[in-house]
DNA sequence: CCTAGTGTTATATTTTACTATTACACTATA
DNA sequence: TATAGTGTAATAGTAAAATATAACACTAGG
């Protein structure tokens, strides 16, 4: 996997494992790939990766059950709170860093707009 | 100044400074404040306002004049094109991770329109 | 010429993230 | 009960970022 080398590897697990959990990849109480499995497949040690998982079992996101596996919660309130939340993170921070370039509302949103529209020609 | 300790400090004053090139309180020509200034103003070390200062040497944007000061460039075509980059590396970011949680593009838009229109409540 | 203000550079130290490696604890199952 | 698969944890080492501190180089002005 490819990570940013700007933020730290751990931050950027868990927000991959958010991902997979917010498109269904993974569901509620579906069991995650071992630890040294994970390690291998993002080409990282296995104490980053626990560390990342450490920090969502602490928040309840997954749930560790030792000799069997870690398993996503099976709460789907606390996913579909994530995903909000993920959402209204990113709004926030384009809307402020824009903000923040003088832009007005209306310009931050026809800038999307238009950022979208010609997105079509050179990629998928 | 209050840092992400997700990201590196010499780079959140590079985006410090390139924030304030592009409102304009740094204009093309304007002297910079004192490298031991900032570091006081920032609540850092002058060598790491340094590697930020270094950085932004190499690509252009300052300027230095060593026993004068660091200068912003007078180029004002890098100015334009410095912040026509940042926003469209906002909006793709913010489009990338959206659409990475599924969304769709008309989604996205109403997304953000329903952020900022529900803004003005506790904000501002 | 001296001094104060500026950028530049270097050394040593601390802290944090990451790695490598090993060991331990628990579960399921043959 | 042995073994393979799992999570957990500790130790030691490396690298990068940031700090503290000091010195050097240049400029302007008295």
């Amino acid at each position: 996997m490819k990570f940013d080398d700007k933020v730290p590897i751990y931050y950027q697990i868990k927000n991959y494992l958010y991902h997979e959990m917010m498109t269904g990849a993974l569901e509620p109480g579906d069991k995650l790939p071992a630890v040294r499995q994970l390690a291998v497949d993002l080409t990282v040690n296995v104490n980053t990766v626990q560390r990342a998982l450490g920090e969502m079992i602490t928040e309840g996101t997954i749930e560790s059950q030792r000799g069997k596996g870690n398993f996503v919660t099976m709460d789907k309130n606390r996913i579909t709170q994530l995903k909000e939340q993920l959402i209204v993170e990113q709004l926030e921070r384009v809307y402020n860093e824009l903000h923040a370039l003088n832009m007005t509302d209306e310009q931050i949103i026809s800038s999307l707009k238009t950022y979208i529209a010609g997105r079509g020609q050179q990629h998928d």
